[in-house]
DNA sequence: AATATTGTAACAGAATTAATTACAAGTAGA
DNA sequence: TCTACTTGTAATTAATTCTGTTACAATATT
């Protein structure tokens, strides 16, 4: 139960993108701010990388957004970072039987919730912008001066 | 990636125990509408039963809903069914580098974003109930003919 | 007592996740 | 050009989770 952490491994990685923007972000700098391999961030930043998030090149070293992170939400973060999309959150039991009056509706009546659920989950994720992480990281990070 | 078919299986049992309330429920019965394994179906009912939406006794045949289902929510379902609730839906990497202040930062400025995104998709959850689920698949079976 | 059902533990197989190793492909600079 | 470094990617592993399955004890009914 519950959803991976690559999301959260993902906002890291644009995060970082930006407050270190002056430096060079090689895949093994990020890795050890976020305490993980550098082929795992190689990984996730090959998705990002695909949905337009970040710019990387092989061979050289370093990563920056594709966009401007003000344009980034969470949600965009999240799709990109779990490609299979037409994937639904929740899962629903297989094969339920035919014959019987309620297993043969029930897919049918219970899917349209679990869409709502989900659709409600992801337009809170669509609210926030990796610019709003990265300016409450800052607020954090003056608040402990 | 996504969240276990316990939900659905739940709710197939608490709709089930309702639309057919003049038979005997058994595991057995259960299952094969849900076609699943009665083991499996118990081990679901006594979540339930822990989180008292059913009545099942050791020993004699059939559940029953606890409650008026129209007092049941998906989301009380959904708690019932993953008791270990103190966990939170979105992994969150472990153990980010508190010598960077993107890693000492992140986990704070993203788990309420996290909580968010979690409780809209519960709140999504609690305005369906047992009853809604039960009218829909009586519809659709009427609708059938 | 005999039978049937629920409760529960133990285990197996599949799938997923995250970490790791290995190496090919590419770039940059000496 | 050659060397060093980086990214991209495949393959493997260990840990976890999920679902189904078997086995059996505990309980209730007849």
């Amino acid at each position: 139960m519950g959803i991976n952490s690559r999301l959260s491994v993902g906002i890291h990685i644009l995060a970082l993108l930006e407050i270190n923007k002056q430096g060079v972000n090689t895949s093994e700098y990020l890795a050890s701010s976020i305490n993980t391999n550098p082929t795992v961030v190689r990984k996730i930043t090959g998705l990002l990388r695909n949905a337009g998030l970040v710019e990387v090149h092989p061979g050289v070293a370093g990563a920056k957004p594709a966009k401007e992170i003000s344009e980034i939400t969470l949600f965009d973060v999240y799709r990109a970072v779990n490609p299979d999309h037409e994937k639904e959150l929740f899962s629903m039991h297989d094969s339920p039987n035919p014959m019987c009056p309620v297993g043969k509706n029930i897919q049918g009546s219970v899917e349209p919730h679990f869409k709502n659920a989900q659709r409600a989950l992801e337009k809170e994720l669509e609210k926030v912008t990796i610019s709003d992480v990265v300016k409450n990281i800052i607020d954090k990070e003056n608040a402990r001066k």
